[in-house]
DNA sequence: TATGAATGAGGGTTCATTCAT
DNA sequence: TATGAATGAACCCTCATTCAT
């Protein structure tokens, strides 16, 4: 084996180091920042929970909102971004468009439950402060906001939900009740059936609560 | 004028000029609270919003989760106490009782603002922690998940809801909806006009989203 | 009965009440003083042993030294003065001067336990600070060595004592036995019968505890 | 040089400035201790006169309290046990043994001034409190009291002391002297000969200090 | 005569950050 | 690549002190 070669592997050995350091660093703060929010996590914590020290920290991240901003890069580029494009590639009605939101976070809950909710609860407490993560938070509701709304606007055009729903407002309300429910989610922790909650939420919106006549789609498809 | 006539006034300004201290102090609290989270907020901060010194906060709260309990019971008093009076007085459908939650908590919501958020936003900041502040959200939540429960119930026994909606879960949604709606509300500031939020919210509880083919209720009430 | 008499008789009474909140104020701090240390002890603390107030104490003293310095100038007067005039009144061989010594202090650690190892404390505590109250305390011993370096001269002169032993160090070393069984004794508690560790002190100091072959004194008064 | 020796020594090193740290931390806070007892001093005076922040004495002991453990624990390795081995391995009278007890302590209260005061104060300050220094400053009281009460039993057994002694008192009564005489020199500063307090004090224990006829051991030895 | 409200200086403690190694 | 020692600013809290009543 040559040297170059031995270098090389010995590089990539560095480097497969350095991304699993920084995996577990951002992996454990993300779980903190869930668990007891952003200022109340602290680097020793954060250091602990990824088996490092906090000098650890400072030499991937350089600062604790470093940090912080890492982490919202990485929730944009793994969630929203995945999030859109999904939903662009639906060819379905806007109602089924919504549905999909729903379907795709309580999918990301799931599979990555600690992402999503670490967005949400820093687009809730970092509210009214000039820091730069929170410009990052705002931004990145912003483009879930202007989704919805584009998928709002489209229904309305088809005639699919009624022309007098306000659209800003109908998207904010998606987005409450979305992460309303994650909340509640988290909140209720195992007292609560997740996919129960998921389904009762969209379901609700699609149709609301008040039993009606069954129109005839519901008869063909058995919806409830 | 009697020595006691002069002691009991005396007694009157001083009560009013504690309960003046308690009030700005709290409010101060409650402010920052809402505005930045309470790990976030320093006795300092509240201090100079009240207009007085760190030294006032421990000569009426003791410590700074004492304030915080302090707020919480208020809350819990001035709040939850009056809603759920409120609904017990109601002599209607379950989903009405449900429009008149949502439209109770909006006028708090307009009225005492912050009170309402910040309970709110305990319940999310404190999760998986054991202190004294968390339990006593917990269990103000469990008041307030506990009296929905009992409506969607009533409302499934009068046929008014689907056999089939899981009770718990629901009551879940609600509180979810109306969490997300307020946390959203404060989200977007001025962006947004609060009470066609709040609208939109409960009428796509009750209603949904669909266009459906009205039913004759519906044609006869005149209902969206 | 007379205006006059009247007013005497209430100015009398207030004075009994300005002494009875003086005296319960001073109590309150000599006792805890030898609880935990002056530096430990708080005024709240004091003003609650006393069933009054900070207020009270500032009203009373001006601050927290001069009460100190109130409960030292008492002391002295109380054990000090009267010790040395005891020692005075005595017309005895130095030796049962020395005993006198220890005989009457504690008699005074039964009858006012507080007073006199409030001093001892506060001789051990102050130690290298500049304040009022270490130079008052410094005085008093200053006071009670000269008077047993007296004591000391004067069995030297009458041949009782050894021409060899050291004046000042035997005065220290009466006041260290005595300081040190003092606190061995507050140390101890209940542990321990204070007469019995009096009696052994002074004996011990008298006629040391090495078995000696009786001289002729001893065979005829039986002593230790 | 390999990497492992580099790597070697730096740990050295390392270790090397955290003892110095520690060691100048303790000093620094035994010595004000003995000053102004442990509540007088704060830990801002601490970290000055080690040269250090009060941030350093976190890194090292957590809090103040611990730091104060810590130097209780040196002082009962280096103080306590050395003294009851060294009292063990002597093969002589009980006598001797309790003149070994002074000489012993006032060499260390020579070579190491502040342990033994440090340790006698904290006996003093921390009086009737459950903390969890004080619990331990009694239990090392108690491990000398019970040597001393050990040594005396042995003197009574022998003959050399009268079989009234009380024990448990004349340990005491050792302890008193040792402690008060510890306490007086303190206090005295340079006003006093430390060689000469502490002989006179350990002939005054054994011989009193009244004159008597000289016995044969005495006329042999020329003991005074 | 004494209190209760309030202060401010300073206490112990926490924590993000730096830096030599 | 990562650590351990150390810092300093700021935190919550304590406590002697002031003052209107």
């Amino acid at each position: 084996m040559s040297i170059t070669t031995r270098r090389a592997r010995s590089e990539n050995k560095k480097t497969l180091l350095r991304e699993e350091s920084v995996r577990r660093l951002t992996a454990s703060a993300v779980r903190l920042i869930v668990e007891k929010g952003y200022h109340a996590s602290t680097l020793q914590e954060i250091a602990d929970g990824a088996g490092l020290t906090k000098g650890a920290i400072f030499f991937y991240f350089d600062s604790k909102e470093n940090l912080l901003l890492n982490i919202l890069d990485r929730a944009e580029m793994e969630i929203v971004d995945t999030l859109i494009e999904h939903l662009d590639t639906l060819q379905t009605t806007a109602a089924e468009k919504i549905a999909a939101f729903f379907r795709f976070t309580s999918q990301q809950g799931i599979s990555r439950p600690y992402e999503l909710l670490c967005l949400i609860k820093m687009s809730i407490e970092g509210r009214n402060s000039t820091e730069l993560a929170d410009k990052r938070v705002y931004q990145i509701y912003e483009r879930i906001r202007g989704k919805l709304e584009e998928i709002v606007r489209e229904g309305k055009s088809t005639g699919e939900f009624a022309p007098s729903l306000p659209s800003s407002e109908f998207a904010s309300v998606i987005i409450a009740m979305h992460d309303g429910m994650m909340l509640e989610w988290h909140r209720r922790g195992k007292d609560i059936d997740g996919k129960i909650l998921v389904r009762t939420v969209w379901k609700t919106i699609l149709n609301g609560v008040v039993v009606k006549q069954p129109t005839e789609d519901d008869r063909a498809t058995g919806r409830n």
